[in-house]
DNA sequence: GACTCCTTGTAGCAGCTGCTACACGGTAGC
DNA sequence: GCTACCGTGTAGCAGCTGCTACAAGGAGTC
């Protein structure tokens, strides 16, 4: 039993790095079998299913991203809405995260489209985002909070639109103007 | 060659709706034939192959939202960047457009993994989006205006990814805390 | 040594995928 | 009437999809 959860564990690992880079969509259990490093047969051994091995990788790549955020802006922080979307948006914009943001957006778009399990896990993720803003908000907890923290979300998440529609230096500009557009 | 491009436009209108309602992506040739009224077999004759399909489609879907645009929001008006904003987020985030924002979305990470035709395609539709909001804000044509425009489409993105993962009450939430947020 | 159970490779199935070859009726031009 | 071409249906191909049946190696237990 050891040995099975082990290796499950290093599978997705593996997978999410691969998923980071190649996408969520289009992937095939022969094409994420190899990427992990074993045969698909064993991929049906560790897991119930396809969604199964999805499920377990995107909530991977979600704490890698927490893992992230963490390190930029530690959990001690306490800035206004203006000054933690600000410092956010930077973060989110970094090459480093940039694979992040284009996945996140991935699992919003299956969300839309109502595919399971994509639908509980992009509420999930949403979920933590506003767990993990709304403590570094200098507000008191409360409807105000919530709001100001679905705000910060909103503009990094439009920012990385922008950013791989037009590039880098359109999601720049588009920060930039973001105090004279929302305010 | 009446006939056929007379086809063509017919199954391009038919096909916008039904991928308006399904989405963009697991879409096979068949359900698209079965959609337009035709036999697969047709639809190769009417384009070259899915891409053209998809290509044709996905275009109708931008003008048709752009039509829906110029009826919320004529194009003499004038408007600050801010007021732009609020505007435009009230009817993108309205249940007759909900569609097309969920769509667009699909395309944008169509796009974020390299996949043609859409990177070319979000590409011009985001440039399609500019063109639309810049006559319509009350600066003088120049960079400023230019950012206050993305600007206001990252706004109008990032409400809508809430609006699909937490609902159009977060998105309501995350719409009156902008100012605070972008301040 | 016999037994059991965890782990793994081989082989393959039924269904779907995008796409195409081929045939054939209709219509326009001469 | 003949030819040429437009439009359309039938049938199907090669490749891929998620998933599974079967068998067997290996380790531990008695």
């Amino acid at each position: 039993m050891a040995i099975k959860t082990e290796q499950r564990d290093m599978v997705v690992e593996r997978l999410a790095s691969h998923l980071l880079e190649h996408g969520l969509a289009r992937t095939t259990l022969r094409e994420l079998a190899a990427a992990a490093g074993v045969s698909d047969r064993m991929l049906m051994y560790y897991f119930r299913d396809k969604a199964e091995v999805m499920a377990a990788t995107v909530a991977e790549i979600g704490q890698r991203l927490i893992v992230a955020l963490n390190a930029a802006i530690p959990a001690d922080t306490a800035l206004s809405p203006a000054m933690l979307a600000r410092h956010a948006a930077e973060v989110t914009t970094r090459p480093a995260l940039k694979p992040y943001m284009r996945f996140w957006i991935e699992v919003v778009a299956a969300a839309g489209r109502r595919e399971e399990p994509f639908v509980t896990i992009a509420a999930l993720m949403m979920t933590g985002f506003r767990d993990w803003i709304e403590p570094r908000l200098d507000l008191p907890a409360g409807p105000d909070r919530q709001a100001a923290a679905l705000g910060v979300i909103a503009i990094c998440d439009g920012l990385a639109l922008i950013d791989i529609c037009s590039g880098g230096a359109a999601a720049d500009l588009a920060r930039s103007a973001l105090p004279l557009a929302a305010g």
